[in-house]
DNA sequence: CGGGCATTTTGATTTCGATCAAACCATCTG
DNA sequence: CAGATGGTTTGATCGAAATCAAAATGCCCG
């Protein structure tokens, strides 16, 4: 508590942020790096920025500068099609790295919206191309970072190509019950930040199937749901849908 | 012809591989280097490889040392899930890099199989990360490559979440066709090296669905088809299939 | 606190692509 | 060259998820 109110002060103060001093550490930029190393990552990442729920904090087409560091909140990426329909890409949370669409074409590819009020660190992305030149492991890490990705990519793929939708529900439910967990929240219950629809569009299927999906899962005895807020009674039975079952 | 011969004659002496005689050099490894930086190049591409068609370049589980740059050839990519199922998840033509995937967790997470005889230059990963250290542009050409992998994936998700069966094929042979002509091949004409379950694969659709949609374009005066031989009649008539038709 | 809007749920019906099935074709091999 | 094999085409039927529709619920904002 006392520590909370000190960490707002400094904030409010515009005090650098850095890295060294982030709860975050061991799920961000620095993994892996020593403590000099970090502190060299102190010099690169130095400013926060706010984002409210709704807002974006790019946009496909805006000129790419930075990566950004998910310091807490929750958010999603879309991509829009010529005719105008579109799809969440991702949901990124605490520690996660947003951006990096951007590198290709030095312009962003698709949106990064906030679900809800967020705050991320801003990486310069000069400033780390110069740095990760000199500090090895940064280098390193970056890329294992970029690589994790493509590797997630891939299994959304096989998630939008071959599985059914109440896999793919079991599937997104297990994901995010593991990311939270990793970051010191409950696997077993939590606050699903995006809506039905925004589901949907990440695992290729429409809202109201998601929703009989859910009441599906709830007549089972697989999840208690009260609107976003959803609680896990049988983690073995989800796995058992998302492993299993034949096509 | 004598050309080639000669080619052959080099190849098989094990004189080193060079990028900067290489006729891909365009579309590889060194885009945007200038010719001192293609040198350097030159000392971290040192080893080429034959893949018999059918044969894997490497397996989801193996250790991961090298990215591979595609010579001549062609490679599909496939994940396979704990079940049995699998998808393939891209191809890949002459110039563009296979086994990024691996570096996140040092081992390959999908399968690289050649669909016919093949040639790639393998680049150890240890080297890649030592001269992309001391030369900028590399260090900046590989981030884009990686990168552009990342925005395709976005692209294929988009596409396996969002588009009709008619719509996924039309943007395949589009994609198929840009590619081959980028690389001074026909945009018009093609063999694929593909089978339909392949592209069904890739696409999300069973061959039987592949299949009657080539019947259909054929028959709307899109295409020609024979086999694995394909001509494309119509191409905006191809485009306006991907672009427009609300869903 | 109440009105209005967004979101969710549930039901009825439709549709696109999957599945099942069979014939056909190409190419490889002994 | 015959037979086997893998790949392709086409037809008939089925089924999962989409679509259409309407009611219920929650929540934001004045």
């Amino acid at each position: 508590m006392e520590q909370q109110r000190m960490t707002r002060v400094i904030d409010l103060a515009g005090i650098k942020t850095v890295c060294s001093g982030c709860n975050l550490r061991e799920l961000c930029m620095p993994v892996g790096l020593n403590p000099q190393e970090i502190e060299q990552l102190d010099e690169l990442v130095y400013t926060r920025k706010r984002v409210k729920r709704g807002d974006s904090l790019y946009r496909a087409g805006e000129a790419f500068t930075a990566l950004y560091a998910v310091r807490s909140g929750f958010f999603k990426t879309r991509v829009t099609f010529h005719d105008g329909r579109d799809q969440v890409t991702g949901f990124f949370m605490g520690g996660e790295l947003l951006g990096m669409d951007g590198i290709s074409r030095d312009q962003h590819t698709c949106d990064a919206v906030s679900l809800e009020d967020s705050e991320v660190c801003m990486i310069p992305y000069s400033r780390l191309e110069q740095v990760s030149r000199k500090v090895k492991s940064l280098q390193h890490h970056f890329h294992k970072m970029m690589s994790r990705e493509l590797v997630r990519d891939s299994g959304v793929m096989l998630l939008l190509g071959t599985m059914r939708a109440e896999e793919r529900l079991a599937a997104f439910l297990l994901n995010i019950s593991q990311r939270l967990q990793s970051r010191g929240y409950s696997a077993l219950e939590f606050n699903l930040r995006m809506t039905r629809e925004e589901i949907g569009s990440y695992l290729g299927l429409k809202l109201e199937t998601v929703s009989r999906l859910f009441s599906r899962f709830h007549n089972e005895g697989l999840i208690a749901v009260d609107q976003k807020y959803v609680r896990i009674l049988d983690i073995a039975g989800l796995r058992a849908i998302y492993t299993h079952q034949p096509a």
